[in-house]
DNA sequence: TGAAATTGTCATCAG
DNA sequence: CTCTGATGACAATTT
């Protein structure tokens, strides 16, 4: 569950998610199906009758929310047609109401084809597309299913026309966008795809999703992208959601990997590939002691030839960036079953998603290989997910049966129930564990894959020491995926690189390594290089962005408890604290950028203060003009037709307004007052203006001269006093 | 092809 | 003393 504030308001308005309720509910209607309570119609499928809600048919399929609309009374029958048999219907019916499709080699043409028919779109592609090359591909498939177009040359392609806008997340979502095939995509999916193709279009429009806004970042300059993204160009955003929109895109399509986990992320290799090659290792000392030695057209010619060998194994992917589970081995040699049983995760509960659990109760494999391993791994990640394992428990709790659930990050979930591993499982697994970067460790030795046999089993063994004694240590949030967003703010580049060092020193297969036959060239093409010798030496049992990833105390007990090797020490302590620098250096480029921002902002806005207080300068000026002419051509009308005497034009003038300076009245004051003299002698100067008003003060009063300095009773200064000073004031400010 | 921008890395300093 | 983060500088790489 989640507190989402809605930043759309400025107002304190907060939403309440619960992560559980959509389970509560469709598991209530399950109950409510199996009870026959409060169902409204009948579906006849081959002669058999399965009782159902209208409603969860209809959202779930296309052709029955049409045949279904049409009734209006309790007690409507559907029957389907003679295409949809009873074996492929009812898992579909068990799907709509648990999320779950179980399957079996036997019948998944069957529920293939009755999810065409009906229109059960969620899974036609998601998991049809992916699991019939996988059951088939040995034998020439019955039901051709149209691989989805790799868009991986698209995205080659925007990559290679230099199209920065492309990079991690891109790839990911770009590919979803791309597909030719009609997918009936999750929520983030479509967000995701909405995004990208908005961003392609080289703006971000405000969605109304809400938690969506931070992609509301119009990209304006394809310079300085990333920094505009992270730093929202001008209207900064607040620190923990500086991440650009491509990487939060990528985080929460891998937000289901625990941040803390060792395994290395598909999604993230996946999302750091827009320049793999440039993720080769260097060498680290190359005279001026900076990197690149290594010509970077060979590197991205390395990286396509690796990357087309990927395309094979990425194609049968449902989803991109999906995690395939390894089965594990099981204890059960004659089971046959190899069912695989399709889950889907909701997305809202990413949180509580374990990446791997295990179905209490159920039969713990007997070898504690891979299976030992994924048990420790499942604390890691946080808790058991509790409707998973209710539903698996429920539905999947017979007898000689392990289930093992396992999280994918395309927000699917495939439940491994139980049996000796088939061909595709071992497809599965082993995709998975590339994926998971421990092929090494579920390699089937029967199949004669495991190559180096004790080397393997001592990198999983302390692997899972690794992990159990993360488990325990493990300082970070209860939600793992929060920390991920935090820890994800930059991209981790350079933690590929050494992900990828070290994934290819240990034999451990990771997407981008590329570990067949172009190793062969790697090697010759960098045997020279000191680092890339050491780090062929370095055999780590983990993702180098997990130890980047500990905090300090962790990182100390880690080396404590663990036995490193001189050349892993030096590996794991360099990796980290160039990637610790690296990130640094990013926050650093960032807070400056903001800082120009910032400073940038502040120029503006004074300018444009400015700009409006000149402007009323001018305005009120004009005013004050327009007044004093005609106040002045009024006393001057005044002065002339009325013959006042002098003791009359000083009172006159004692009544004179401020608003109406003395050069409105006398036009010479002007020329006065710019005379050097004036400031020294202003009382001659002003004698001189008021020269004939003196005529008529001579023979009575005082000198104009003593009377312009006259202070009043009062302190104040006399009004032209006031006068002159403000004339001269108002001079010097001009 | 050259300039500008980007990014990773190193050295150094401060906490 | 060690570790970590910040930052200037440099070089490689990309745009």
């Amino acid at each position: 569950m989640s507190l989402m504030a809605t930043s759309a308001t400025r107002s304190s308005v907060f939403t309440f998610e619960s992560t559980v309720h959509s389970s509560h509910v469709l598991r209530c209607l399950d109950e409510q199906r199996r009870r026959d309570t409060m169902c409204d119609v009948t579906v006849v499928v081959e002669g058999q009758s399965f009782r159902a809600h209208r409603a969860i048919l209809a959202s779930c399929s296309e052709y029955l929310m049409h045949r279904i609309s049409s009734f209006s009374q309790h007690g409507a029958v559907v029957t389907l047609p003679k295409e949809v048999t009873v074996a492929g219907f009812e898992p579909l019916l068990k799907f709509a109401y648990t999320s779950k499709l179980l399957f079996e080699k036997h019948n998944v043409l069957e529920i293939r084809n009755s999810a065409s028919i009906l229109g059960f779109n969620d899974l036609d592609k998601a998991c049809f597309d992916f699991l019939l090359p996988k059951f088939f591909s040995s034998s020439k498939s019955p039901a051709p299913v149209p691989r989805k177009t790799c868009c991986k040359k698209i995205c080659k392609r925007r990559l290679s026309k230099g199209d920065g806008a492309i990079d991690s997340g891109d790839v990911l979502l770009f590919e979803k966008e791309v597909k030719p095939v009609a997918d009936s995509p999750t929520q983030q999916e479509v967000t995701g795809s909405r995004v990208e193709s908005q961003k392609a279009a080289g703006a971000l429009t405000p969605s109304a999703d809400g938690p969506n806004e931070r992609f509301t970042v119009a990209i304006q300059c394809p310079k300085y992208r990333k920094f505009q993204l992270a730093c929202g160009k001008e209207t900064c955003v607040p620190e923990k959601s500086l991440n650009n929109p491509v990487i939060t895109t990528v985080i929460k399509n891998d937000c289901e990997r625990p941040a803390n986990s060792p395994f290395i992320s598909t999604a993230q290799s996946k999302g750091r590939a827009e320049e793999p090659w440039k993720t080769e290792p260097h060498d680290k000392k190359k005279g001026d002691g900076r990197g690149g030695e290594v010509d970077p057209k060979e590197r991205q010619r390395k990286w396509n030839k690796k990357e087309k060998e990927m395309e094979t194994e990425e194609d049968i992917s449902p989803t991109d960036g999906v995690r395939v589970v390894p089965s594990g081995r099981s204890a059960l040699p004659d089971d046959r079953s190899s069912g695989l049983m399709l889950h889907r995760c909701p997305m809202a509960e990413f949180g509580e998603c374990p990446a791997i659990t295990r179905t209490p109760g159920h039969k713990r494999p007997s070898m504690d290989g891979a299976g030992g391993q994924r048990e420790s791994a499942a604390p890691a990640s946080g808790r058991t997910h509790p409707k998973a394992e209710d539903q698996v428990e429920a539905e999947q709790n017979r007898p000689g049966h392990e289930v093992q659930t396992i999280q994918e990050t395309g927000s699917n979930q495939w439940v491994k129930n139980s049996g000796e591993r088939s061909a595709v499982e071992g497809d599965v697994s082993e995709h998975l564990a590339k994926q998971l970067g421990f092929s090494q460790h579920f390699q089937d030795p029967e199949a004669g894959r495991s190559s180096d046999g004790g080397g393997s089993a001592k990198v999983q063994d302390t692997s899972l020491e690794w992990l159990k004694y993360h488990n325990l240590s493990s300082t970070s949030t209860g939600c793992p995926f929060y920390q991920e967003l935090d820890q994800s703010k930059c991209s981790w580049k350079g933690v590929e690189v050494s992900e990828g060092e070290g994934a290819d020193q240990s034999g451990v297969s990771s997407p981008n390594s590329g570990d067949d036959g172009d190793s062969g060239t790697e090697t010759e093409g960098d045997s020279e290089s000191y680092t890339r010798e050491r780090a062929r030496q370095v055999q780590l049992p983990f993702s180098v962005e997990w130890i980047v990833d500990l905090n300090r105390n962790d990182f100390q007990q880690l080396l404590k408890q663990q036995v490193f090797t001189q050349e892993q020490l030096e590996f794991v302590h360099d990796m980290r604290r160039r990637s610790k620098n690296r990130l640094a250096a990013q926050r650093c480029r960032k807070r400056k950028l903001e800082c120009i921002n910032d400073l940038q902002c502040e120029i503006n806005k004074l300018k444009t203060e400015r700009e409006k207080l000149m402007m009323e300068r001018s305005h009120l000026s004009q005013l004050r003009m327009k007044t004093c002419h005609s106040v002045s051509a009024l006393c001057q009308k005044v002065c002339n037709e009325a013959k006042l005497q002098p003791d009359q034009l000083q009172a006159f003038a004692q009544y004179t307004s401020s608003d109406c300076p003395l050069s409105s009245l006398f036009p010479h004051i002007d020329s006065l007052v710019s005379q050097p003299d004036f400031l020294l002698k202003p009382h001659a100067s002003l004698s001189a203006c008021f020269g004939h008003l003196d005529m008529y003060t001579a023979s009575e009063e005082a000198p104009s001269s003593s009377r312009t300095d006259t202070v009043k009773g009062d302190g104040q200064r006399s009004t032209l006093s006031a006068h002159s000073a403000h004339v001269h004031a108002t001079k010097e400010s001009f």
